[in-house]
DNA sequence: CTGAAAGCGCTAACAA
DNA sequence: TTGTTAGCGCTTTCAG
């Protein structure tokens, strides 16, 4: 009489009743409290399974005040760089039964804003942030919250934020310190929209840093974040006036693949005639003819710390500490010294 | 003396002492419900603002019985075949204040079905999962559950799952059916792991299928789903004894770019000595050299439809069509009629 | 249009 | 080791 047709949801009151113990004991066993007799613990788990019974994650949450998820708003999914740090933050945090929940902001800060918020409203415990540079306004109500954050793909914060990525800067001068050691002096550097991405102008500023330090002239050209934006970017050089660099260094391997695509359309030998390098060591980049030279960001070791940090800060109320990646260049065929 | 250090968090209760309404009013105006007098709901919106207030999510989901969350099994997010699909979910569920959460299997049916119940419990109304193949405890536990589930890249549900993709077999059979149409009757065709991908499984029988129907004679070789997969197995090929096949289809096109790679590193020319062709149309596809012939899934369309179905499941009980997308050929350079 | 009150299903003291 | 009993914070009838 009590459950007519199987229709009614069962909880953990049905559950009482039909092994004769009490709601707090099914709790127990629900949450593998150590205080349940074993005998006790196999007849409630056989009736959970036999009833098919699941808990409700509502009322959990409401009851502990914690709903093990955690946000991530990242500027698209349709580039693998995100991807593969996406992929190692969810593989982390599944071993430690939180969920991740994404959002896209499209580089706009207050579509970041909003999502953010969203998140939020739907239960996230922490945010993950892209970049360094967000809305004063989400970060107050961040802190309001007591909402954890961090920022990736940077190694400072905004705001005394804590950060773990890479020192884009110092990457974007290595990258530009390298290939002048080679010998090349005239160097053509492509990258994708600096507007709203903190991270493309930081590694444009170390490039610079890089230029006057060494003497360096270095042709700036932006272009859209894709295949296309290369190939287009170094349709138009290639066809310029004056297109004498020795070297193209793109702050995005996807970039590289473009112009890799348009010298070979020409005729262009890399890196017989042209040298060039990437930022990031996507899949192909060791695979492609010639193999690219690039500089290998570490972004699963990066999803991997902050799920790590952020779960370390919910859990044990663990500091979240700024750190900053080492990444490294990878040298492969696409670079040689410049002809003497 | 209420709240003495800002220090605890406040609720509607608050909230109702502070504007003087009622608790009810104040749900009402979190809620846009229409029964609320303007000056009123102004108040109350004011107060909200002025204290910071946020609404606990699992508290408003214990009530409602609703979490707007669903949750998402991909084998991983480091394909962008798969990024682009939940981009394009998480765009669209976002727009109506649903969001995603995802997990993936790593192409692990057991994992699949650990990780889809981990999403349940919590609190996913609804789970899209790749591929028709799947535990039947998985499923039996979702149908017993009254979780709606969508089958994704296939066109055909198992135990008469709802699916929304396309039809991988006539997809494999057409496109074998275009090289053959072209003069081909040697072909390669390179493909990723069957085990445990029944949509790579599926378009292998089409091409078989096309095979047989036309006569052409096809040499199927397995490799990994990556770059290197297809640079590795075309440079094993073209070093065979009998390379012999004038067209090359790859049943993804990362495996394509690989052999674009390869061929230029041999000096083979693509489309003169060698055709090839893809299947998805990547970002690069139409701007490599020579652009990709293959075929374009309609990935985002997908995720679109996907996330309206399931909405509309839950939201109005819509039941859940099955919908097989269409997806057409993109001829481009690297495909030729082969030499008479 | 607004208030009062009854839960949603679970967990966590506190007792026993 | 197990039972009892309050809530967690919000929504939602039902009155008024």
């Amino acid at each position: 009489m009590e459950n007519p047709s199987g229709t009614k949801k069962l909880g953990v009151r049905a559950l009482a009743k039909m092994t004769g113990f009490s709601t707090g004991t099914i709790s127990r066993v629900l949450n593998n409290s150590a205080l349940v007799n074993a005998e006790t613990r196999r007849q409630v788990l056989e009736a959970i399974d036999k009833a098919g019974y699941t808990r409700n994650p509502a009322a959990r949450a409401l009851a502990t005040q914690r709903t093990k998820t955690i946000g991530a708003v990242v500027p698209t999914l349709a580039h693998s760089i995100f991807a593969r740090f996406l992929n190692a933050i969810e593989q982390e945090l599944a071993g430690r039964g939180y969920a991740l929940v994404i959002a896209t902001s499209g580089e706009d800060a207050d579509t970041e804003e909003r999502r953010a918020r969203e998140l939020i409203d739907l239960g996230a415990e922490g945010v993950i942030l892209s970049g360094a540079v967000h809305n004063v306004s989400l970060l107050e109500f961040l802190s309001a919250g007591k909402i954890p954050v961090i920022c990736t793909s940077v190694c400072k914060g905004q705001n005394g934020l804590p950060a773990i990525g890479y020192d884009n800067a110092a990457l974007g001068q290595k990258a530009l310190r390298f290939l002048v050691s080679l010998g090349h002096k005239n160097l053509l550097v492509l990258h994708g929209p600096k507007q709203n991405n903190d991270r493309t102008r930081l590694r444009i500023e170390g490039v610079m840093t890089g230029a006057s330090e060494t003497g360096a002239k270095v042709q700036l050209l932006e272009t859209t974040l894709d295949v296309a934006g290369g190939t287009k970017s170094a349709a138009d050089y290639f066809s310029s006036k004056h297109p004498g660099a020795s070297a193209v260094l793109c702050l995005s391997d996807v970039l590289a693949l473009g112009v890799l695509f348009e010298a070979g359309r020409r005729g262009i030998s890399v890196p017989g005639d042209l040298s060039l390098m990437g930022f990031d060591d996507l899949d192909w980049a060791a695979h492609s003819v010639p193999s690219l030279t690039t500089i290998r960001l570490p972004t699963a070791r990066m999803g991997t710390h902050v799920a790590k940090a952020l779960m370390g800060k919910l859990d044990s109320a663990e500091p979240i500490e700024t750190l900053r990646l080492d990444a490294e260049i990878v040298q492969r065929e696409s670079v040689a010294d410049v002809k003497t």
